[in-house]
DNA sequence: GTCTATATCCCGATAGAC
DNA sequence: GTCTATCGGGATATAGAC
């Protein structure tokens, strides 16, 4: 049992300590590995407990799920002001920040992705990833229009490129600090300040 | 029990139809998801035949890796002539169709960077991903060298780049062709075209 | 809301015949 | 090289007391 879910339990919180000790075992190993003995165990509760509250193990892991989407919203909410280009700038930039400052929650929706993206690859759109989408999509239009960025680009390219950096940083990082030619990748925040001025000057 | 599976086990090879159901299962599920039951009733023999020939799940699953390593790096030996800028673009190209082509095997390794990118790091990234990325890296220095690139440009950042879109489009595929405004990512070739030609000319 | 005890099932691995 | 039978353990889920 962790710190954190010690304390929610003492303070009467026994769904809290669970959902907490799911996030990270889920994230970590995805669904099928991790045993309601585990969570039982890391949250210091019982297995029929968590039955009791969740109904199944399915039913837990929706839970999860459900709060890793709500936190990673929120989170996204805040957007400072000034020029389109700095916006763009900072947004990637605390988006980066934030996938590295709560790992769980991002690493279950990854995955979730990964896992079921083909079959749930609608739901998951319009639900899930659809709205921050959109406003990024949307922050790239904004440039164009401020005149910052040229008319041609496609801005939903110019979006996904840059999420595909951060993710491919995310989950790869691991990987990519060791090899030779890529200690850009050691810094987060200098690597996507890289990315950003590559994609914005081109290599040409 | 699959077509192909059927077709080794008519000509006496278990050992092959067994590789081929595991790695089918392995890259769909993971690792821990999978049990010997499954990969037995897909390949057409019974529990204790895989014991005999692997061992042990942890052994049929080495060899699995090991083969989809040996796959994806023969895959990329071949390299066009031409223009460095050309060879780029169609190493590129080629490379992502691959993909496509033999998901089984890029996901199992891909799985693999996410599972144990951590603890694992310094062992993939030497021996399993570091030829091909140094590959991309030279050819990108080839391009500066005869002056088709900018020199200041990171030739380790390009080339992450590059691998970064691939991935994404490879994983999320099936999630990002259900986004409003990202209907480049139905046609691979196009949007590793739009990639390039985004990253070549830059957005400002 | 939390527990213990248990039912039922499936897991990986072994033994040994053919 | 392949099989059947089986062991020991851990999985999810249920029943019912406190």
């Amino acid at each position: 049992m962790n710190q954190s879910a010690r304390q929610a339990l003492r303070r009467g919180e026994g769904t809290a300590a669970i959902l907490e000790a799911a996030e990270a075992l889920f994230s970590e190993q995805g669904f099928d590995a991790v045993s309601l003995r585990q969570v039982a165990e890391q949250a210091g509760v019982s297995k029929a407990n968590i039955i009791h509250h969740f109904g199944s193990k399915e039913g837990l892991y929706i839970a999860v799920l459900r709060g890793a989407v709500e936190r990673c919203d929120a989170l996204l909410e805040s957007l400072e002001e000034g020029e389109p280009l700095e916006r763009l700038r900072s947004y990637t930039r605390e988006n980066l920040r934030q996938m590295f400052d709560q790992p769980e929650a991002y690493r279950l929706l990854l995955r979730e992705v990964l896992e079921h993206g083909q079959e749930r690859g609608r739901e998951l759109a319009t639900r899930v990833v659809g709205e921050s989408f959109a406003r990024l999509v949307a922050l790239v239009r904004e440039g164009q229009d401020a005149g910052a960025l040229r008319r041609e680009i496609d801005p939903g390219l110019m979006a996904i490129v840059l999420v595909a950096c951060k993710v491919f940083l995310f989950q790869a990082g691991g990987v990519l600090r060791h090899l030779p030619g890529a200690e850009v990748t050691q810094d987060p925040d200098r690597y996507m300040e890289a990315v950003m001025t590559l994609l914005l000057e081109g290599a040409r």
